[in-house]
DNA sequence: GTGGTCTAGACCACT
DNA sequence: GTGGTCTAGACCACG
């Protein structure tokens, strides 16, 4: 399970934790029954309370991505990955375009846009 | 003063507050020297504690678009439009920075994210 | 009477009165029995609020630099000038001293200290 | 944690502690990634509210003389001395013009007060 | 446990 | 009237 946490974020540890595992699933990396670390494991393995793996599991279990079997550990569910993909990618449409908006709302050009855009991925 | 606060958002209120603000002050509407509501008139007006206007105002001064003259009220500071530009540009720059993270999180790839905000700016 | 009102300090207008009249007083140019200007002339005088110009003529009364007469008006009390300004020397020496002793302790060097004085003096 | 809260002075509690802590920080008491006392205990410890710990926490931070790392704590920042050098040279600028300025209110000749500030700087 | 926000009311200094 | 500070306690998000 190699799952990236940083700290210095102002993105939560559990959502980070979520968000990969979601991507893990929708690559396949993850199949359908295969077992997650246990929550004490990956917390020693990512050095972060156990209180905040426990939360990502909590999520992904409410929102289908996996099943815990109550003394034995979290699976993963059976997931429509295509249709993950399409809700991540609106969500990042979504995102993207209330920048954008305010980016004009601000008087700044599309071309100064794209530009600051261009500076932060090429980054 | 029509401030618009919405207590079921997550974002602070007097971020709320500090962003409606600026806003007006960037629009014209609100001029040099002209006075601010007054902090207890403005918690009136917005049913909320004095001390949550009082932070709004106390960051909006920090941040040097306002003056606040002990005993007499707070008032719109010189037009720094320089400072209003710059202001706006890392805020764009946030939120854009923000986006492309979590897109990368998501496991798109930068060429989708870009075709994507391409898709959208011209759009 | 002269006195000059600086609303951009942080010394408040009330001490700003005080402090001139004092120097008015040990100057000689207000003798004993002169009488003060009304706190309504005044206070139009300076465009300032009379409240702000009686809590100055209090201050003075209270110690002891004027004398009130009900119905008629504020008068320069008796006054040994001599004590004043060698209290004030005081006051301004301690000032100084613990300037000089703060930037001792933060280890910036006498010549520094030195040249930061007269830039400010200089001014 | 050491720190001396005096309510009868008319510095803001507030203040105190920022002055303090820098100071600590200054003379290397505390050191990079030293964790500060939390808000809470720390309040209880000097018997004041939390949120008055809190405010000076915020301007410490503000400063950038800490960072706070939400749900763990508040650390020291890495040390600029640079940061630190300019701090405390605007304070004693501050005070020196304060000095100065009151000595000039009070009638007192530059050339009084610039030999008064000789004195006690050979002294 | 931690920090982040908010409340309702108090007292003070300044105008 | 204004802003400046402080309190004692609440609820939330994060770990």
């Amino acid at each position: 399970m190699n799952l990236i946490i940083n700290t210095t974020l102002m993105v939560p540890i559990y959502e980070q934790i979520i968000d990969q595992i979601k991507k893990l699933i929708r690559d396949g990396e993850l199949k359908e029954n295969d077992a997650l670390p246990s929550v004490r494991s990956l917390s020693k393995e990512l050095k972060i309370s156990a209180l905040t793996v426990k939360k990502a599991y909590d999520n992904l279990e409410a929102e289908g991505f996996t099943v815990t079997v109550h003394g034995k550990g979290t699976y993963v569910a059976a997931a429509n990955t295509e249709l993950l993909l399409e809700e991540q990618k609106k969500e990042l449409e979504a995102d993207l375009e209330m920048a954008i908006q305010k980016g004009r709302r601000y008087g700044i050009s599309d071309e100064e846009i794209r530009s600051l855009f261009e500076l932060i991925l090429e980054g």
